[in-house]
RNA sequence: GCACCCGUAGCUCAGUUGGAUAGAGCGUCGGACUACGAAUCCGAAGGUCGCAGGUUCAAGUCCUGCCGGGUGCACCA
């Protein structure tokens, strides 16, 4: 209902502005003044305005003034108590806080579905080892992308990408046969969480290259045999991926994700996306063999922009070979254009994993498409890839190759999501038992990497926060039964994992701490999540006392506003909670969900003040209790609807 | 060498398309549980927003240069 109320005054604003001075305003800017006395709404407009007529008069303008002229012209509004030219000249809106409060009490208006499908690609782990926490950083941010898209009235489509057929896989497959020279049943015979046992293995083969680099030849044959397919190596790497990629959608099914498709890049690769997407770069003249050079007999693409600049010979990015073998790059390009639909072939699909609530998770194949009847996959309006920031460079050159193909406006509400990466503390290493060569130990940060098998594994820490979440739970409620006292565990382990990977703006290299990241006071998930319960225990408590609630209504409003107007806190606390669509839009806008998860964290802090500093249930007069109950209501609703778009569950007790 | 990201309190980080007196968490010190659950709250100390110029009514925010850190510039992904 705000959004509706700014952009009412906007109009007028607007409407003023071309009557008394003759202007025509596109934007308007729209800001909260720093102090509630200064007012809910403030508009700058008048110091732009000063500027405007300067320009065409030559004459200087005074910015208050200008302000005083505007406010006049102002019409009344119900939803407005009065407004004011303050400081320089701006002009400040002051709201009717009762007429606020009672629309909140109704329920907020859906935005619009869009109808526009937006394919959003993320987590994305080579599936050759367990997820750590930077996979996990990447898959949370992009869920809580994708409910944020939902909330926004787009349909979303979430593709979890699959390499099986690269340098990764070959390498465990390698680590298999010529390491621990074991067949298949014996690998198959290997129990517990497969990962966890291909992440050391990862590690050990690493190793193994680096003692013996004639063993790097078997990795070569071995990725060339799982390209072409159809022979004893290639349906072993295929056992291990799929096998990896299970226990991977293990890890991240405990923090809720999921997902819609998972395309496979062996797919790309037989169903000849790559040669059709191949066809189209020649025609267009987007790649060019080179026939001397260090890239001599290689396709290579080139940046517009560095043809312009007349750049140096050997810039661009080799997709082909000369071999004639694809790179990733030139792979996921055929897979971006595939999203848009431009490629005109398409995969086969069947079902991979259905889930207890009923979402099923398909994957590509090459077979026909067999059981079931697929939704109709791709041909996205747009789409987003979350990947990280060092692969900035090689993303411009699918962006580049898709703009070039794709004549039309979706390629540029498209975008790769870059965010940078978990790095781990000295102390963290220490802590792991991880050696380190004395320059790392001076060093800020040490950079996760799964070929040395460095870093925390998603289930490791999952596990850590449930099993300190659990002391916690059994120490506050010894009568919950062990399963009851689990659930709740893990609800506020996976509310301060997200939260803590959704705090820092996408553009912070996380530095990972043991200690912040299994704390569950301050600036935490759990620290929210508190005072949802808190507030909700409130309306159990009123119920258990059998105290009826009066509801409010347009004759109180009077009343309501003498109360209101003396209680700046209270309002303060309500106008934030009237504020959740304004963040929700700006994080969703930004692709930033750390701005929702600061505002969620705002919100709770301002609630918890409140329940401290006054007593609702005792409070004896009727209409005040109301008041407050109301403002309790308003609050925890916003507080859990947040909470639900970065993924965050609501525990029943804590 | 070139490109991108970062530099804000002791530490970790926010700071919306430039707007009013630069904020939060952690840590430190001192307080608050016989009232809706203390995973909470209140108070105190803590700043040359890396440095130097520039743009303007207004710069932590934009531009230029420098310093310091990270990442990329593969016929790896």
């Amino acid at each position: 209902m705000l959004e509706r109320l700014r952009e009412h005054i906007v109009r007028h604003l607007r409407q003023c502005v071309q009557r008394r001075f003759d202007l025509t305003v596109e934007e308007i800017a729209i800001e909260v003044p720093p102090h509630v006395e200064l007012g809910d709404l403030a508009f700058p407009i008048a110091f732009q305005l000063a500027q405007w007529l300067r320009q065409r008069t030559g004459q200087k303008y005074n910015p208050r003034a200008l302000a005083e002229a505007i406010a006049a012209e102002l019409p009344p509004m119900q939803e407005i108590a009065r407004v004011e030219v303050a400081g320089a000249g701006y002009l400040n809106v002051f709201l009717d806080r009762a007429r606020l409060l009672l629309g909140l009490q109704q329920p907020e208006t859906a935005p619009e579905p869009s109808g526009e499908k937006i394919i959003v690609e993320h987590t994305s782990i080579n599936p050759n080892k367990a997820a750590h926490i930077g996979h996990l950083r990447n898959a949370v941010l992009g869920d809580a992308l994708v409910r944020l898209l939902r909330w926004s009235g787009a349909r979303v489509e979430v593709h979890n990408y699959i390499d099986n057929t690269g340098v990764q896989v070959a390498d465990v497959v390698v680590g298999f046969k010529y390491l621990e020279k074991k067949d298949r049943a014996e690998i198959e015979a290997i129990p517990g969480k497969f990962d966890h046992y291909c992440w050391d293995l990862y590690a050990r083969v690493t190793a193994w290259y680096e003692e013996n680099p004639e063993a790097l030849e078997l990795r070569r044959q071995t990725l060339s045999e799982i390209e072409e397919g159809g022979n004893p190596t290639a349906e072993l790497a295929e056992y291990i991926s799929m096998r990896v990629l299970n226990d991977q959608l293990d890890t991240v099914e405990r923090l809720g994700i999921y997902y819609d498709l998972l395309p496979r890049e062996s797919e790309i690769l037989h169903l000849k996306f790559w040669d059709r997407a191949f066809e189209l770069l020649k025609a267009a003249g987007l790649v060019t063999y080179e026939t001397e050079g260090k890239n001599r007999g290689c396709w290579v693409m080139r940046l517009p922009s560095e043809e312009e600049t007349g750049a140096r010979e050997d810039e661009g990015k080799v997709l082909v070979r000369s071999d004639g073998t694809v790179v990733y790059t030139g792979k996921d390009i055929a897979y971006h254009l595939w999203k848009l639909g431009r490629l005109g072939v398409d995969f086969s699909y069947r079902p991979f994993r259905r889930y207890p609530n009923g979402h099923t998770t398909w994957i590509t194949t090459s077979e026909a498409t067999a059981d079931g009847a697929p939704p109709e996959f791709g041909r996205g309006s747009a789409y987003l890839s979350v990947i990280g920031s060092e692969q900035t460079y090689l993303q411009r050159f699918v962006k580049e190759a898709v703009r070039a193909l794709v004549p039309d406006p979706r390629v540029e509400r498209s975008a790769h999501i870059a965010y940078e990466k978990v790095a781990l503390t000295p102390r963290a290493c220490l802590e792991l038992g991880i050696e380190l060569s004395p320059e790392e130990l001076e060093r800020q940060q040490i950079s996760m990497s799964g070929r040395r098998g460095l870093g925390v594994k998603a289930d490791d820490l999952i596990d850590k926060l449930e099993e300190k979440a659990l002391g916690e739970v059994r120490a506050r409620h010894p009568e919950l039964s062990e399963e009851g006292a689990r659930r709740l565990a893990h609800q506020i382990a996976v509310g301060a994992l997200r939260y803590f990977l959704l705090k820092y703006t996408r553009t912070t290299a996380i530095a990972f701490d043991f200690t912040e990241a299994l704390s569950f006071e301050g600036e935490t998930g759990p620290y929210v999540q508190y005072a949802v319960v808190r507030a909700r225990s409130i309306f159990r408590k009123l119920q258990e006392a059998g105290l009826s609630r009066h509801p409010l209504g347009p004759e109180q409003i009077p009343e309501i506003n003498r109360f209101l107007n003396e209680h700046d806190d209270l309002w303060a606390l309500l106008y934030l909670a009237a504020r959740l669509g304004e963040f929700a839009h700006q994080a969703c806008e930004h692709y930033e969900p750390a701005i929702l998860a600061k505002y969620a964290f705002q919100l709770a802090q301002r609630f918890n003040t409140f329940y401290h500093s006054y007593h609702i249930l005792s409070e004896g007069d009727p209409l005040v209790r109301e008041v407050y109950l109301a403002i309790t209501e308003a609050v925890c609703e916003r507080l859990a609807r947040a909470l639900e778009l970065l993924g965050i569950e609501v525990p029943e007790m804590m």
